[in-house]
Order: C-alpha cells, then sequence, then structure tokens
DNA sequence: ATGCATGAGAG
DNA sequence: TCTCATGCATA
C-alpha cells in the first residue's frame, strides 16, 4: 500500500507533455486531469459564490487561526484511523461527548450560542439575527441558499460531529440533540428558505439520503443531476459528505437548497433520465496522490498535536525527517486543520 | 467513505 | 501562506 508516489508534481505540473507523450498510457491520462476543464464545471458556480466565508453563526472565533491556541486543549480524534490509532479516537471523542469546549476560544463564544454536538448552533436565527446587526451581512445566503455572493467572511463554523458513521447510518434523533435543546426556529416560517438550523440540516441530510436512495439514484448521479438542474456540478464526493454532514455550516445550508429541489424533481418525475452531461476532462495533470505510510501519519498527528500551525521552516524539518516532500507535509496540515474544525 | 490535492480568495 | 470549497483517486 504504501506505494506512493512520490513524483515530484512539479515535474509533472511543469512537463504537462510528458504524461501525455506516453502512448498507452491510460492510465495516466486518468491520472492527472485537466484543471481548466474543472475550471468551467465546478468554479463556475464557485464564482457566484465564493468568498465569504464569514463568521456567521457558528462560531467564529474559532477559527480565526492565527494564533489558535488549541494545541492545548483536547483535540478530538485525529481521523487516522488505522487501527493503531483506534484506541486514542475513541478516548479523544469520549472527552468530546462531554462536550466542552476544547478550544479556549469557544468557550467564550459559547455564551451566545448554543452548540449541539457538532457545535453548530442550534437556534439559528435570533443567533443570525443578532450577528446580523452587527455585522449587517450575515443573512444573506441564507435566504436564497444560493450564493449570494459573498459577502460575508470569516471563518468557519466548526462542526463537530462525534461519529460521523453513526450520524449517517441513522440513528440519531433529529430534533433532539444530545442535550435537549430547543430547537427553536422562530421567525418567519418558510421552512426551507431561511436559514436551516444544525438540526433542521441533519434532519434533512438524513432524510435526503433515504429518498434517494429509494429513488434509486447514487450520490454521483445526484453530483450530475444539480449540474443539468442549476449548471453546478458536484462530485460523488461533496453529496456524500453533505449527507455526513462533514461539510461546513455554511456549506451545507448553500448546497441544502440545491439538493432539495433536486428531490423535489426526482420525486415528482420519478422516471424521467436525467440527461448525463459529461465534462470532457482532460490536460492537466494531477499530481498522484501520496500515500503516508501509518508510522509517519503518527508522527506527523503527535507533531500537529503539538502544534497545529507550524511555521514553514518547521515544516521542512519535519519533511525532512520524515522523509516526506516539504509540499506533502504542509498539505497535510492545511488538511487535518481543515478536519479539525468540522469535527 | 475518505485521504491527499488543487485553486481562488484573503491576508 | 492560510483557509475554504471541492474533487480525483483510492482503500
Amino acid at each position: 500500500m504504501a506505494t506512493t508516489a512520490s513524483n515530484h508534481y512539479n515535474i509533472l505540473t511543469s512537463s504537462a507533455s510528458i504524461a501525455h507523450s506516453e502512448p498507452g498510457s491510460m492510465q495516466q491520462a486518468t491520472t492527472y486531469r485537466d484543471g481548466q476543464s474543472l475550471l468551467q464545471s465546478e468554479y463556475a458556480l464557485q464564482a457566484n459564490s465564493h468568498p465569504l466565508s464569514h463568521a456567521h453563526q457558528w462560531i467564529a472565533a474559532l477559527s480565526h487561526g492565527e494564533g489558535a491556541p488549541w494545541s492545548s486543549g483536547t483535540i478530538s480524534d485525529p481521523d487516522v484511523k488505522p487501527a493503531v490509532q483506534s484506541a486514542r479516537d475513541e478516548l479523544h471523542s469520549s472527552s468530546s461527548l462531554q462536550h466542552q469546549p476544547r478550544h479556549p476560544h469557544l468557550v467564550h463564544q459559547q455564551h451566545g450560542n448554543h452548540l449541539n454536538t457538532r457545535g453548530w448552533r442550534t437556534t439559528t436565527s435570533s443567533h443570525t439575527q443578532s450577528m446580523a446587526t452587527n455585522n449587517s451581512q450575515s443573512l444573506i445566503y441564507a435566504q436564497s441558499g444560493f450564493p449570494i455572493n459573498d459577502l460575508v467572511t470569516g471563518s468557519r463554523q466548526p462542526m463537530h460531529r462525534h461519529t460521523l458513521r453513526d450520524t449517517e447510518e441513522d440513528h440519531h434523533s433529529p430534533l433532539i440533540s444530545d442535550q435537549g435543546h430547543p430547537a427553536p426556529q422562530h421567525q418567519h416560517d418558510h421552512s426551507d428558505e431561511d436559514t436551516p438550523t444544525s438540526d433542521d440540516l441533519e434532519q434533512f441530510a438524513k432524510q435526503f439520503k433515504q429518498r434517494r436512495i429509494k429513488l434509486g439514484f447514487t450520490q454521483a448521479d445526484v453530483g450530475l443531476a444539480l449540474g443539468t438542474l442549476y449548471g453546478n456540478v458536484f462530485s460523488q464526493t461533496t453529496i456524500c459528505r453533505f449527507e455526513a454532514l462533514q461539510l461546513s455550516f455554511k456549506n451545507m445550508c448553500k448546497l441544502k437548497p440545491l439538493l432539495n429541489k433536486w428531490l423535489e424533481e426526482a420525486d415528482s418525475s420519478s422516471g424521467s433520465p436525467t440527461s448525463l452531461d459529461k465534462i470532457a476532462a482532460q490536460g492537466r495533470k494531477r499530481k498522484k496522490r501520496t500515500s503516508i505510510e501509518v508510522s509517519v501519519k503518527g508522527a506527523l498527528e503527535s507533531h500537529f498535536l503539538k502544534c497545529p500551525k507550524p511555521a514553514a521552516s518547521e515544516i521542512t524539518a519535519l519533511a525532512d525527517s520524515l522523509q516526506l516532500e516539504k509540499e506533502v507535509v504542509r498539505v497535510w496540515f492545511c488538511n487535518r486543520r481543515q478536519k479539525e474544525k468540522l469535527q
């Protein structure tokens, strides 16, 4: 397994022709895709919705990474799944169950927000509103669900869920999260259009998955269908993450209306084949995925616990000691941090 | 289902 | 360089 490839993507990148030059390298062709083509499809949509991350409802502070001192806190389970680590994952998760703020920042933030298990805010709008007042921008995307071009920016929200798998499979009472919180939604009542609460999202995701399966569609089908319906194509990965609540709150809010609409379409016209338009992709090469050995991951993980945001020099040193490319290590930390926020 | 990767956007 | 949204490739 560890086969990896440590290709130097720089080489590949710079010499695109190489990959193509191979006559029978279908595989290679497959491996390296054209980034450009992607631009049209996926990025197209991003164009209208992207940039802003803001702080809105979830806990904003959390993310400000810059100095995030979370190292001291309890970090919850690393996703490293290797058996070796499972034991510790459990420990971590159990600690998180008590749910308490592992991050110092959260502590103060929580006063205002009600966080449910995953850290999403429980009561939405009231909160949002207050934020809106302050920020003036926060609600926008909430309403349409679509991107309004982002106005707000800031940070992301932490969704922490203890067990992804549990959730997705199905148990979990929708409305009740762990502690019983009120889940009031308030204000107006269009259930769909307003900013959903984390409970709404959880419920929707679960329902969505069930319906999707009943209708006989795969996650990939849905992703493509969204493209035909709205022009925004999504991958199987994204649909999967949506169902598993592995996206940021903001991102979940953005996708929900699309998926909801798809669901309605699919329901009503259950029989119509969605046209499959494939986007031709080709061209650009993508670095082959590096497979990091378990032991190495362990080392990275322990470093992460001590220092989630290592300086470039530290990354270099670490990469050197682990015999990995610096870029690989850097990306590993970025992904690790991103994951940390979602959990 | 998830690990590693890319790229836009924002410091 | 980081974050964030997203996805190819893979386990």
